[in-house]
DNA sequence: CTCCATTCGTTGGTGCGGCCAACGATAGGG
DNA sequence: CCCTATCGTTGGCCGCACCAACGAATGGAG
């Protein structure tokens, strides 16, 4: 069957525009959310990082969550101030500070975790389950082929 | 069959954040071939839009491109300078100016249309030909789904 | 015909995310 | 011991999206 679509303005078939939009749509969910437990997606990322990884040095958070050296101390201040993270100086190599997860942090973490999954909701709402997955593994694959996921 | 996967680092799960990742990748090849080219991502919008519509006012503009009305200024400013539009007064209202794309313009769409379809293959290299549309038209879903696409 | 609300172009500013250059301090291998 | 690499930090830049406000112009209601 072939249906007479309302042409597909060009630019719905550029999978970089397509995916562009996509974001700067989730972006606006979860900011929405995020502003609402005063916190940044930096600040998530390096929460989960600490928690999956455990305690680091700054420069390795930043290779572990994908951010830049730099951003990762405007964050960690950030995180620091709000008693979610403890920058503490490592005894063995007195370049680097240690931050550590606190108990507050992690309940931070959790929290911003069930925003994300309800920006999920939001975001993937015209989607059925299976679509969803098929998305998730898409996309998935897509970032693993290009530098890949913080894993190890 | 049960594989066991070496934790998909709860990051990988989140929707939200495999869309901004990829955006992200995304950004980074169309930059690379775009500023070759000596445009943004806002050039390119606003062409498409000028040829698959017709000339438009800015604010019109604006409206089938998403974008805002003051960087939409900025964007035809800078593709007036490069000869790619032309501003012109509406007679029937002073208040518009009329945006209309040139024979250069018109070219430098095809050229930009070319860099992303480049950036296409890289961006789903790993990805077959069947994965791609179910990507593109979940993608497109989602995009309806969300305020839509101006597509009259 | 006179108001009033609306639209338009424009200016200027905000915020986030991502990046780079440079610095002083420290570590560690040749 | 020197040289290179790493670490934390500062300061800056860019792209994209958005907002507030302004004067100028429009158009409809009374």
């Amino acid at each position: 069957m072939v249906t007479v679509e309302p042409t597909p303005s060009r630019l719905a078939t550029k999978a970089s525009w397509l995916i562009s939009q996509t974001a700067v749509h989730s972006r606006r969910f979860v900011a929405e959310g995020f502003t609402a437990a005063d916190a940044r997606g930096y600040h998530y990322r390096l929460l989960a990082a600490l928690e999956e990884f455990g305690p680091a040095s700054q420069a390795e958070l930043g290779r572990r969550s994908r951010m830049d050296r730099s951003d990762v101390v405007a964050a960690v201040t950030e995180l620091e101030g709000q008693g979610f993270v403890e920058r503490s100086a490592d005894p063995t190599d007195r370049r680097r500070n240690t931050v550590t997860i606190t108990r507050a942090g992690t309940q931070q973490l959790r929290r911003l975790d069930r925003v994300l999954d309800t920006v999920q909701d939001e975001l993937l709402a015209p989607l059925s389950a299976t679509e969803r997955q098929t998305l998730v593994a898409l996309l998935g694959k897509l970032i693993e082929h290009h530098g890949g996921v913080p894993t190890s």
